[in-house]
DNA sequence: AGCCTGTATGAGATCGGTCCCACATCGGCG
DNA sequence: CGCCGATGTGGGACCGATCTCATACAGGCT
């Protein structure tokens, strides 16, 4: 008598093993767990304690493979250690927990083969839905196989996918941007981007285009730096720019790393901000405020992205059935101090 | 003939449609689709085939419920906004991603009621392993709980538990930091710490006792300041130290968000750093370099925490049947322009 | 007494896989 | 010719839960 209990692990208690000791079916057990159907008081209460004797805590797995999901959603950013997405990340998982949803995060390093591998991955979980941030705009099959079986949100990237999405005016906000230094004097103004390759970055060389084109200067090739998001190459691609004979007037930045590497470089070759160079860039970060002169920045709501990408997918996993929702926030400028008055 | 296709969700295919379309049995499929024991050439071929037809891709959930186990490894930060956590949260993410592992983050937002749901959520998951920061080192039944059933690996803060462990020298590190204030000459060192619940604020508050103990300055208490982790609270805090009548010469902060907060209250009392107050932060932080002057911290191997917690627990995985490990690294004490020689 | 409704319970099917085992079939060899 | 091992296949149990359904009994009603 007495079963083998020493040594090796001490397998999980199952619903089995609380019917038994409890003395009831499993599907009692079960009832009076879950709290449906009716359960005798004095069953429910022999189950309880049976539970508690055991340390039992249901299996989700199991529980999942029988209903259909676990409840858990998937994040796919571009990279978790972008504050960026950071703080994105711990909203959704904030707005996820009060509806007893957990998050599993998966960052895709922006490598498109990558999020192919990790979306693949995420839809063998039969999770309830997925936020992703696309790493590229070529070749979605992935994420249009996935809008078909599951909920998706598409953040910061827009494809042309049938599923909601939420986005920032990246062109309208690059226009203003631009507009500023231009109404401050400014006319050789140059910009480092990340490439053609990521639409938020078209976007927002759009906008700096546009800004340019209204004001009748013409665009300048050589003033066009182009970077991976990263601070080294954003410095390395700063001082190409700004060793040049004819050097600019002012630098705006596509992103957070690259507005840090831009102070760095320029610090590094003993331009002073902003006094030589005025410096404005995309989206706000703590930083900004703690450089001296503080950063001028086109702030994105970050802190609206996150509860809003929930709501949506919320609402389909709610079963509403309307055409794709393609939201899109607006930008504020931030007047800071790193943009001049350029004398003419 | 034709079964019900239009309209509704287009469940999935399984096996068990594979194996039909491909005309064999269910048990034939999945050999042929996970290539194991014996299957003819022919039949194998027809399964690859149908499945390719049918966009069949294995459900996770069924697997895991057989075998046993989910291959998902959790994470349980104190934070995922703070950058420590977040560096480590990629790193994890990395070196699990190498072993065919993904990672699911909850964030406890250092709370330990919430930790403790999470904790008992994610076993439910019935994952491979957990790497947890815990939030408290009061009432960890759940962790010990958790560490009977699967791998389980603290970082950052240890606790009296039979599991592996990753950690930093708290103590040394704020007794060099603490010294090296002494040595250049500051005797009223003024402290902001996040209480004795944590235990990382406890050792780091030993070393700051510590150093001043061997340098026989007496401990005054309203040198110490309280303040939960944030911007904000330091804030208060650091305009309390200082509005007193025999303001500190010298200020050690015990975490970023700290540092960050007194750089704004003394720059807003209209303190100079470090002319009128040195400061020297626990945790470097990328803004760190970009404040003038720099600020000295000590440094803590953010980047070999993640990577460690996956190895250690990997070894657990593959059955390493070891006493509990315990893993401390050292800091290092960065020199930069925060701290001033004080004239006696 | 007979019947119905409400309460309580257990047997067994089911979810989508994996995998053990029994059952072919076939060629080779003594 | 009969036996054996290697190869290929299908049947069905199983993982741990949920949930439908059939059954059983109590009490109230006609």
């Amino acid at each position: 008598m007495g079963e083998a209990d020493e040594q090796g692990a001490p397998r999980r208690a199952t619903v089995k093993d609380v019917a038994a000791l409890a003395g009831v079916s499993r599907a009692t057990a079960a009832r009076a767990l879950n709290s449906y159907g009716y359960v005798g008081e004095e069953a429910a209460e022999k189950v309880r304690a049976a539970a508690e004797a055991l340390g039992y805590h249901g299996n989700r797995v199991a529980q999942a493979l029988r209903q259909g999901q676990l409840p858990l959603v998937g994040f796919v950013p571009g990279d978790i250690q972008n504050p960026f997405f950071a703080r994105i990340a711990h909203d959704i998982d904030v707005a996820l927990r009060a509806r007893g949803l957990s998050l599993i995060i998966a960052s895709s390093e922006e490598d498109p083969a990558q999020e192919r591998a990790l979306v693949g991955n995420l839809q063998a979980l039969n999770l309830r839905g997925m936020i992703v941030a696309p790493a590229s705009d070529a070749d979605n099959r992935h994420l249009a196989r996935a809008a078909a079986e599951m909920a998706l949100v598409l953040i910061d990237r827009d494809l042309d996918l049938a599923c909601d999405s939420i986005t920032v005016d990246n062109r309208g906000g690059a226009r203003e941007a631009v507009g500023w230094l231009i109404a401050q004097g400014h006319r050789r103004i140059a910009v480092i981007h990340e490439g053609p390759g990521l639409v938020t970055a078209r976007q927002r060389l759009a906008g700096y285009h546009e800004a340019l084109r209204a004001a009748g200067i013409a665009p300048d090739p050589s003033l066009e730096g182009l970077a991976p998001s990263t601070v080294e190459h954003a410095i390395d691609a700063t001082i190409r720019l700004f060793s040049g004979p004819q050097r600019p007037s002012a630098l705006f930045t596509f992103d957070s790393q690259m507005t840090k590497g831009a102070l760095l470089a320029l610090r590094s070759m003993g331009l002073a901000v902003p006094q030589d160079v005025s410096v404005l860039g995309f989206d706000d970060f703590d930083l900004a405020t703690f450089t001296d002169p503080q950063i001028t920045v086109v702030a994105q709501p970050v802190g609206q992205i996150g509860a809003l990408a929930v709501q949506m997918l919320v609402d389909r996993l709610q079963g509403l059935d309307a055409p794709p929702r393609r939201h899109l926030f607006p930008t504020r400028l931030i007047l800071r101090g790193s943009v001049a008055r350029k004398s003419v």
